[in-house]
DNA sequence: TTCTCTACTGTGAACGCTCACAGAAGCATG
DNA sequence: CATGCTTCTGTGAGCGTTCACAGTAGAGAA
C-alpha cells in the first residue's frame, strides 16, 4: 500500500523530507505529529499526505533526546525465578498490560528482578530514566525495589495494595475483603458451617484483607471463629496442598474451605482427593482470582473473579496520569463471584 | 554509595560533566564507554573514577540517534490471544530470553501479535527500526509476520524450524526427530508394542519431525505402523484429550502413547483416566517438552526435555551475530529423555 | 487608518552523544 | 635530522527531533 521498505535497508525519511514533500516547514510537520494544534486544515492535509507517501515514521530517539521522555514503560516483576511464571495471574497481567499500553502505542519493557544482581541492574536502568514509569507486580507487596524507585521519584503504580500505609504510592487492586466476603457468604448459603480457610501470605495486605473478609462474614452470621480452621499459605500450589492437609488434620469435620488463590485451590483439591473427600459433596471448595487454574481443574473451581483486564487498564491509566504530573492515586475494583462446580 | 538521585529529579550528568571531572575530553570518555581501545591506562582510570563519582549513565537516546541502533530487541509472539499463555513453554522461553538479553544489558520489548491490527502495528514499529532485531516465537512455524520482517531486512531468529525450506531465516530448535526417537525407543524397551501417537500440527516441521522419529524407530524395531494409532493435535490441552479419546476408540489395545507435547499429554491423561486406564500400568504415557506441565501432573510425566535455557541463549547469540553483520544461522540442540512416573 | 488580537508558520538553537579527522607525543628506523 | 609508525587525545560536525521565539496575515475594533 505505502512505500514499504522492501529489500535492503535504506535510509528512512526524516521530518525534513516530509516537510519538503508537503511544502511546509519542519515545525509544521512536528505540530501535526503532536496533536495538530495551531495548524491550518490545508497544511494538516498536506502533511498527512506526505507522511503516507514517504512512509515516514518518527524517530523516537531524536524525539526522546529532546523531550527527555522515553515513551516506553517498564513491567517489573520482583519474584524469585522459580515462582516467576508458576502463577497464571502474572501471565494474564502481563498480557493485559502489554495490550493496554499498545493501545497508547507505548512499548513495554519486561524486567525480571529475581536475584539481587538483577535488582541492582534494573534499578540503575530505571533511575537512569530509560523508562518513563514502571508497572510493579509482586505477590509480596512489601517490595524494597518499588520503595527505592519511588524515593528516586520514578512514577510507578503497584498491582495490589502496598504494605506501608503511610507511603504515597499509586496502586490498583481488586477488593480483596469484599471478594472474600462474597465467597464465604456463598459457602454459608450452601448450608456449610465448618468453613476452613487457607490464607495468602499475611505480610501482604491482600492476604490480610481476604482473611478479614472471611472472619467478618462468619461473625456476622453468628458462626464461631475456630483457629483450627485457619492456616496460611503463600499462593503457591504446594502451599495450598499442605494447607488443606493441615486443615483436615486439625478439623476433620470441615465441610467447606475458602482458599485464597486458585493455584492454591488446585493444590488443596489434590489433598482433598487424596484424603477421600469428594468436592463439592463432602467439602465445598472456593478459590480466588478466576485464573486459568480455575477452569483447568476438575471439578472446575467456584471462585472470585479479579478483573485483570480492568486492573491492567487502570494501572496504565494511573501511571500515565502520574507521568503527566498528577498525584499518585489508589484504585479499588469490584470482584465477582463465579459459580462453577466446586461449591 | 554513589550520588544516587535521591529526592526530586534533577538533571542527570552528561558525558561532558564526566569529561570535565576526569580532566579529559568527551572523545576519551566516549572511547572508555565503548570498549576502551586506544585509551591510556591513566585516562581510563580517571574516567572510571569520574563516572562513579558523578553517577553518570549513558543517555541511550543520544547514542541511538547517532549510531542508528536502538540497543533493544523485540520478543514477538504471534498467537491468538487465548492460546498466548496457555502453553507454559512460552513463559519459560520468555523468561530465559529476557535473562539472556539482560546479561548483554539489552532490554526486551514484548510484542504480542494476536490480531490482525496488532500485527500491522507491530510490523510497522519494527520495520521503523525501533528495535535492532526480533526473537520470533510461534507454534505454527509458517508465520507471515516473520517472513515480512525478513524481507524488510530486519534481523530475526525463529524458535523452531521454519516451514519453507528455501527461506534463509535463522532459527534455533531442539532436535525433534531425535527426541521422538528416544521416547519411542524407551516405550519399546518397556515391552510395549501397540504404541499410539498424538502428533503436533502437521503443517509445522516440529510436528512432522516428531512423527517421523516415531515411525522410524517402530520400523527399525520391526513393529508395523498402524494408522489407527496415529492422530494429530495442535499442542493444546484440549486437543490432547480429544486425541487420546480417538486413539482409545480406534485402537482399544493400545498399551502406550507418545504425545508430542506435555500440555497435550495432560489432556491425554484426563482421557485415559476417564476411560479407566491406569498410567503407566495399562498405558504408558510419554510427553514432550519437559515443561512445568510435566511435573504438575499426577503421575508426573516421563518426557523429552527441550533445553529452553540453551535455546534462548543460542537465539540471542545468533541474533546478535546477525545484527553484527553475520549470515543467518541454524542451530539444532540435543534433547534428553527424562524419566518420571508415567512411563 | 492604525492598532490589537488570533491563527498560523518558519527558523535557529538546542538535546547528548559518536564518529571522522587532525594533531601530538613517543620511539624506532633510515 | 628527517621520516615513519604507533598510540593516544581533542575538536567540530552532525544525528532527527522539539521548543521557544519571531514573524506574517487577516479579522475585527477603535
Amino acid at each position: 500500500m505505502t512505500m514499504s521498505n522492501t529489500g535492503g535497508r535504506r535510509k528512512p525519511p526524516t521530518i525534513h523530507d516530509v516537510a519538503r514533500e508537503a511544502g511546509v516547514s519542519r515545525g509544521t510537520v512536528s505540530r501535526v505529529l503532536n496533536g495538530g494544534h495551531y495548524v491550518s486544515p490545508t497544511a494538516q492535509e498536506a502533511v498527512n499526505a506526505a507522511i503516507r507517501k514517504t512512509g515516514y515514521v518518527v524517530n523516537r530517539h531524536a524525539r526522546s533526546l529532546i523531550t527527555g521522555r522515553s515513551d516506553s514503560i517498564g513491567f517489573l516483576l520482583t519474584e524469585p525465578q522459580e515462582k516467576l511464571f508458576e502463577d497464571p495471574n502474572f501471565n494474564v497481567l502481563l498480557r493485559c498490560c502489554t495490550q493496554a499500553l499498545a493501545s497508547h502505542d507505548i512499548p513495554l519493557l519486561l524486567m525480571l528482578a529475581g536475584t539481587e544482581d538483577e535488582r541492582r541492574r534494573i534499578t540503575r536502568y530505571i533511575t537512569a530514566g530509560h523508562v518513563d514509569g514502571v508497572l510493579v507486580v509482586s505477590s509480596h507487596s512489601a517490595d524494597p525495589v518499588a520503595e527505592e524507585l519511588r524515593q528516586a521519584g520514578v512514577p510507578l503504580v503497584q498491582c495490589g495494595k502496598p504494605m506501608g500505609r503511610g507511603s504515597k504510592v499509586s496502586y490498583v487492586a481488586a477488593d480483596d475483603r469484599d471478594g472474600a466476603r462474597d465467597m464465604v457468604r456463598h459457602l454459608l448459603s450452601l448450608g456449610r458451617r465448618r468453613i476452613g480457610v487457607v490464607t495468602g501470605p499475611l505480610d501482604s495486605p491482600g492476604g490480610v484483607d481476604r482473611l478479614a473478609g472471611y472472619k467478618e462474614v462468619l461473625t456476622e452470621a453468628g458462626v464461631e471463629i475456630d483457629e483450627r480452621l485457619i492456616v496460611s499459605g503463600d499462593y503457591s500450589r504446594a502451599s495450598g496442598e499442605a494447607g488443606a492437609e493441615r486443615l483436615l488434620a486439625q478439623a476433620p469435620d470441615m465441610d467447606a474451605v475458602f482458599v485464597a488463590s486458585d493455584l492454591m485451590a488446585q493444590g488443596a483439591l489434590t489433598a482433598l482427593r487424596r484424603a477421600g473427600r469428594r468436592v463439592p459433596e463432602d467439602v465445598a471448595l472456593g478459590g480466588f482470582d478466576d485464573s486459568t487454574a480455575a477452569t483447568e481443574s476438575t471439578p472446575a473451581l467456584t471462585t472470585i473473579r479479579q478483573p485483570y483486564d480492568r486492573i491492567s487498564n487502570e494501572m496504565v491509566r494511573v501511571l500515565l496520569a502520574q507521568i503527566g504530573g498528577e498525584d499518585p492515586a489508589a484504585v479499588i475494583l469490584p470482584t465477582e463471584l463465579v459459580r462453577r462446580e466446586s461449591a
